[in-house]
DNA sequence: TCAATTCGGAACCAATCGGTCAATAACTGA
DNA sequence: TCAGTTATTGACCGATTGGTTCCGAATTGA
């Protein structure tokens, strides 16, 4: 019927994720944008609204890649007991050389305050995310014995935990440090 | 010998502090900034160097009544027990209805990639913070007895709790999950 | 009183911002 | 083969960006 398009979108819209995720929104230009994504003004004025809709579409991708695989991995039962998937979880922070952070807290305090359409989209991504960890400690030794609204304070104060070692990884924490940190909070648990 | 200046440069970074907290940096523009400094571009650019110089000392002026007075508090042995004064300053996050977060956090989180001054400066401040904390702890009933090296992990996991906690609050999360989020770490302390 | 100095304000600057558009190229179904 | 449709490209747009400069007014010490 027409000419079909020579960019594969999810691709463009990983790499622009990359971008928005180093760089923040106002941070990243559109030509820091199209330089990234490969592709010249107008293809993508064609294929997204605008700069804010890209931003959304990139944090909607981030939502299906990044944090469903992680829900999945959490809830999936042959994957392990529950306290080690948190675990493998909240270590893949002070992996993570690059130290990027995390794109959905980013979000969260780069645009929350700012843009309601954003804020909403974190918030229900967040606690997904949190009950996914209840999850997984209603498959752990000690967490199924538990009530679900302790599974649930629980699940709270680890993906607390989550995004503060996201932040103190951005900032710069020695690896060792975060390591302390995620040692010291599952031995309470 | 001239002309005394008009405005007083600490109130002036109070409001520059407060739009950048709000918007970022680069979410801030120099018409923000004279507006909420209400002064004129040619004073401003008389008083301080440039945007970025504005920021640097905004954080400064964060670092020396915020965090100092925090520090202050937490070490301040006529404040009350340690433990209390954490659980404190833990609660202050969830009573700030404007649900700014911390300015040293946001900028970890917004410059700290692309500006290694930001970076390093935000570094200190989060150490002598953790610092101050595990001082605090040396005043508690429980923590007085602790190794020097156990108080300096509770220490980090707390401030990693208290990031956290700014994260989730800007995020919006609700104010009794965040109560429950510190009850909740507090007591396996 | 007066030279020195800095004030607030506005005009001005080049550069960059996000966004549009017309011309051209490429593909599809008939 | 060709009409119809859509993608690609890059020139172009007005607005805004951070920053400079110049001005008359105001305040000082001498």
């Amino acid at each position: 019927m027409a000419r079909p398009r020579e960019f594969d979108i999810d691709e463009a819209l990983d790499r622009a994720m990359a971008v928005f995720w180093e760089k923040g929104y106002e941070g990243t230009s559109l030509q820091d944008l199209l330089q990234a994504m490969k592709i010249a003004r107008g293809s993508l004025y064609k294929a997204f609204e605008d700069k804010h809709s890209i931003y959304l579409a990139a944090l909607d991708r981030y939502d299906q890649t990044e944090v469903e695989s992680g829900i999945a991995f959490l809830c999936d039962p042959k994957a392990g007991d529950g306290m080690a998937k948190i675990r493998t979880m909240l270590e893949a922070v002070k992996a993570d050389k690059a130290r990027r952070g995390c794109f959905m807290c980013n979000a969260a305090l780069d645009r929350a305050s700012v843009d309601a359409e954003i804020s909403a989209k974190v918030s229900t991504m967040l606690h997904r995310l949190e009950d996914a960890v209840a999850a997984a400690l209603k498959q752990s030794r000690r967490g199924k014995r538990w009530s679900a609204k302790r599974r649930a304070v629980t699940a709270a104060t680890i993906l607390n935990t989550y995004m503060g070692l996201r932040v103190l990884s951005r900032a710069g924490y020695a690896e060792k440090d975060l390591q302390a940190i995620v040692d010291n909070t599952l031995s309470t648990i």
